[in-house]
DNA sequence: TAATCTTTGTTAAAATCTTGACATAGTATT
DNA sequence: AATACTATGTCAAGATTTTAACAAAGATTA
């Protein structure tokens, strides 16, 4: 029975499995959790406890070695498997997800772009042709869709949502600005960039 | 002497003016921490600990003013005065940030955006024209600007913001995919969409 | 106006998360 | 091969965050 793991951890794992892949360009061979932690200015302990959360990739006396462990991460995380996503809502925002071209590198392969208006129908995004919502169910029927990212106003968040999952698709990027962590049978994860906004706003009020 | 906020009540900030805003416009007039509590899947307890780290809102027996509970936490996140921001680097997911209208709502008002590209200068993004990065000291000197969305590669990123803070603006709001925390004299506020998708992904996996 | 009910603000307990400490395993050196 | 050094994995302490409990303030009702 595995023991459940914090987000708080998983949400360091992204950070851990970069600084790995930029010691690995650097071509370093291994690392100690000491050395790291000063890198990513983190303490050492935190390192060395996060890791064990999920094996112990390391060696006494050596570290670890830089290849291994960011390899590891990136199974952890998912990375080296491709993950096929498509995009709902193709305003800017969608528009620009979908043209992202570095999610591809990290496993993540953006196959599908829809929306509701008929003037976008057919209008190329990267490699993309903006498809009608109508035409999703068939679409999701001939492909291997894993996630959906809703770049769409929050009006249709929801319903949309619902529709996604009852056609199978059972993990959600959700970039509307609403709550969909009450829909059962899938897994959300939020980007709300005004709300990111209104933190960095907080922040600057209170330096002064 | 102010005792220090910590993140994770700052955070949920934005979430309680959502809901508060959610309720004005359904026109409640006055919400128990109880019964928010039930609508926003949080405890009662914590919605109460939160509020009053900035005081007392509310009035026993009766619960919270909604409207004046709203521009409270409003005016707490800073989103009921005015704050300009400019964009940096006008690729798609710049264009996407600059042209979002629904920032202005909560008082962020995109008053310019920059690249470093020629071919994208003089192009119009909503009502704002792309200029050139060598024309930003100029702006910023005949412009108040408060915040910079860094919306171009890592590479740059750094450079730009530490040019940036030289020439006085004192908060980020990054979408590049590096550390820019160390940066002295700045408030940082990261969105990092790859580990936000890779979160994503290892939860999926975690279902399974 | 008095009695009852509601709900806050606050204290304290419980749970979770982070950091420090160190025995032990393994590396590097002589 | 023996000795000294390094750095992990882990345990326990410390800090922070969350939840529960309740006295007291004030609303509502009779």
């Amino acid at each position: 029975m595995d023991k459940q793991i914090s987000q708080a951890v998983i949400r360091r794992l992204p950070r851990y499995y970069r600084y790995l892949g930029e010691l690995l360009d650097d071509g370093v061979e291994r690392i100690s959790s000491n050395d790291l932690s000063k890198r990513m200015h983190v303490t050492a302990s935190q390192i060395r406890q996060d890791l064990n959360n999920f094996g112990g990739f390391g060696q006494q006396g050596y570290g670890y070695n830089v290849a291994y462990l960011h390899d590891e991460i990136g199974n952890i995380l998912g990375v080296n498997e491709t993950h096929n996503v498509i995009v709902i809502g193709a305003g800017n925002l969608g528009q620009a997800i979908a043209g992202y071209v570095k999610f591809e590198r990290v496993g993540f392969k953006i196959i599908g772009l829809f929306d509701v208006n008929p003037e976008l129908k057919g209008k190329m995004v990267r490699d993309l042709p903006v498809q009608m919502l109508d035409e999703l169910p068939e679409f999701i029927k001939n492909n291997d869709v894993e996630i959906a990212a809703l770049t769409l106003p929050k009006s249709n968040a929801r319903s949309t949502a619902l529709k996604l999952v009852s056609l199978g698709v059972h993990a959600i990027w959700n970039f509307a600005h609403v709550d969909l962590d009450d829909i059962p049978d899938v897994i959300i994860e939020n980007v709300h960039l005004s709300d990111s906004l209104m933190q960095l706003s907080y922040n600057i009020s209170q330096q002064k």
